[in-house]
DNA sequence: TGTATTTTTTACCATAGGGTAAATTTATTC
DNA sequence: GAATAAATTTACCCTATGGTAAAAAATACA
């Protein structure tokens, strides 16, 4: 949803697994739970393959922030620490029941190196993703926060109804006070 | 500087142009030169071979909106319309005399076919790429406007020498006049 | 069905940053 | 080096959003 989708889909990484003896673990969370903590290294990517996942950290005040939300059939990590080794900052939550394949990055080389075309796939997604971002920050640039808000309605309408508003707030970067006065003014 | 380093040194990139007979082009600009402009088409990648640039988008009132800036050894593009086909939005200004390499997506794709392996290293470029820019998101999202001045002159000193403070005001997301009031009161 | 807990809204005042316009400083050009 | 243009600062008032705290509504629970 708001990282960018996976070119490949479920049923294509099952058959991969078997067929290539990678060994990817499966993970069920249930709603509410946080199956990554900051602290914890990050040395997976997490593909959603069912549910929906939200991404915070903490500021310095312990206020979560939402930093963007996952739905099925995308991929989530802490790129901070799943490429660079660095500390991970970053929470993951289930906002639902979650079905996770976790990739770990030498099972990723593997996959690579039998289906060398995947590395394109990685490449185009790393490319969208970071698309996604700059339009977020041009959006956070030129628009209101009520033209924001506007804006994710009309983009995810789903997602009012998974996530909080205290969610939506953070990841618009507001207040929650402020969200509850925008929606009342309309 | 703000988008990400290519790992490629450009001797490297130099002899292989010679090598695979890519027949990259070469372009020369100005202090001054917007070398992109918006609704071109930008098909290429930009590869600063020596300068200094600015990327900017206008917004709904006309305003300069600094997305990036990028010094040499550093890739520029306009993701939109060099992955997605869609309107460049965006504008390309030399801040000094930059001489620029053009990659065109042919170029790439037959580069990347004669070494792979240069597949892996975009596929880094571009989630570096994402992290700087998601790094941005969460210091627009925790920081106030004085504290990213202040993060911004630590990191990138040499900046505040290139580029005008209107540059750097939007860039940080605030007014001209902001930016200054900012600057007197430290 | 009533009680406890969580989420959302409301209200108050405080403040960071915006908008307009003019003054000042700095850079450019002839 | 005076004249012009461009960049930056300053000053004014205004507005969107923040912070704190409490009320109301919704949800979970027992």
């Amino acid at each position: 949803m708001f990282s960018s989708k996976l070119y490949i889909d479920i049923n294509k990484l099952i058959k991969w697994n078997i067929e290539f003896d990678l060994k990817l673990t499966n993970k069920s969370v249930k709603k509410g739970d946080i199956f990554l903590k900051a602290g914890q290294r990050c040395d997976h990517l997490y593909y959603i393959l069912n549910g929906f996942t939200r991404v915070y950290y903490l500021d310095l005040a312990g206020n979560e922030i939402t930093h963007w939300f996952c739905t099925k059939e995308s991929i989530i990590t802490s790129p901070f620490s799943f490429l660079k080794q660095e500390k991970n900052i970053l929470f993951f939550e289930a906002l639902e029941d979650t079905e996770l394949l976790l990739i770990s990055s030498a099972q990723l080389e593997k996959l690579i190196q039998y289906l060398p075309k995947l590395s394109e796939a990685f490449r185009h997604i790393n490319a969208e993703f970071a698309m996604v971002l700059s339009r977020r920050i041009m959006s956070i640039h030129t628009e209101t926060a009520e033209e924001r808000y506007l804006r994710l309605i009309k983009e995810h309408p789903l997602l009012f109804q998974k996530a909080k508003l205290s969610h939506i707030a953070s990841f618009l970067g507001i207040t929650q006070q402020s969200l509850s006065r925008i929606r009342k003014n309309l």
